[in-house]
DNA sequence: CTTTGTGCAAAGGCTTTGCATGCTT
DNA sequence: AAGCATGCAAAGCCTTTGCACAAAG
C-alpha cells in the first residue's frame, strides 16, 4: 500500500510544542517525569499543556527518539535516548545517577533468552545504591 | 534503646488476612498485582479488605519476606522472596514468566556498583521478548 | 481545505489515608 | 485494658481521553 514510503510510521508533525519538550528533555540528560518537564517547561515560558507533554513523549517513544521507564512510586520518566545502549546506576539518597556500560548484561540477557527460545528481546536494568557522599554524610 | 531485642522491626501481629495474603503470594509463585491477590482471596472465600492487601503487603515489604517491582503499566507487582535471587524473562505475548539464575548479572551489578562507590546495591532486572510458542503461532 | 496537534477539563485506575470497630497481646 | 489491624469509603496522584479550536501541510 505504502509504495515508495521508507517509513511505516505515521508522518508526525513539527510543532513548537514537540521541539520545547525534546529540548527540555536533552537539558535534563538523566531521567525525568512527564510532570517535571511540564513544570520546567512552564518555569521556562514556553506554556505547554500536560496532556501535551504526555502525548508528546508518547509519540517520541514511539518513534523510539525516547526511552522510558518506571520509577520506584509508579510515576513513569523517560530519557532521551542515546545512540549507545546502556543503564543506570542510581542512588536512592541524593538520586544522582551514572551511565554504566552494560556489555557483559546484553550478552548474558541475549544468552538467555535464547536458551529459553525467546526472540525480540528487551531487557531493563536499573541498579540502585547509595553513593560514596551520600554514604560518608551519614 | 532496645537493649536486648534482636530485630529493629516494630513486631507484626500474625492475623489471618496476614498470611492469608502471604499464603495466596506463595501459591502463585511468581508476579501478582494487589488487585489480583484481592480477587484471588475473595474467590477463595477469604475475605480480605482491598486496604488490607495493600497494608499486608507494604509490611511484608518492609520486613523482606516480598520483593515489589513495577510493571509496564505502572502497577505495582509483588512476588514472594526466594532464598535464590533470580529474575525473570517475560514473554510480552502470552505473559508465561521464566525464572533465570543470574549469577552473571550479580556479578556485574555488584561490580559496576563498588567501581562507583556506591554501597547497599540492589538491582532490578526484567527481560522481555516474544517466546518460541508466541513467535510460531505468528 | 483537510488533517493533525493542542488545551482544558473530566474521567479512569491504582494506591493511600481517616476513622470507627474488632481482635491480639 | 491497651494498641495494633481491619474495613469501608473518600481522597490523592499520575495518566489518559473527549471535544472544540488552532495550526500545519
Amino acid at each position: 500500500m505504502s509504495g515508495t514510503d521508507q517509513t511505516d510510521v505515521p508522518a508526525r508533525r513539527p510543532t513548537r510544542q514537540r521541539s520545547a519538550v525534546l529540548a527540555a528533555l536533552e537539558e535534563r540528560d538523566g531521567f525525568c517525569s512527564a510532570q517535571d518537564l511540564h513544570a520546567q517547561l512552564r518555569a521556562r515560558g514556553d506554556a505547554v499543556g500536560l496532556a501535551t507533554v504526555y502525548r508528546a513523549l508518547q509519540a517520541l517513544v514511539e518513534d523510539a527518539q525516547v526511552d522510558v521507564l518506571r520509577g520506584g512510586d509508579g510515576e513513569a520518566v523517560y530519557r532521551r535516548c542515546s545512540t549507545v545502549h546502556h543503564h543506570h546506576l542510581v542512588c536512592r539518597s541524593c538520586g544522582r545517577t551514572v551511565e554504566v556500560a552494560d556489555a557483559p548484561v546484553e550478552r548474558w540477557a541475549a544468552r538467555v533468552a535464547a536458551e529459553h527460545g525467546f526472540a525480540e528481546v528487551e531487557h531493563q536494568v536499573e541498579v540502585f545504591g547509595i553513593c560514596a557522599d551520600c554514604a560518608t554524610a551519614r
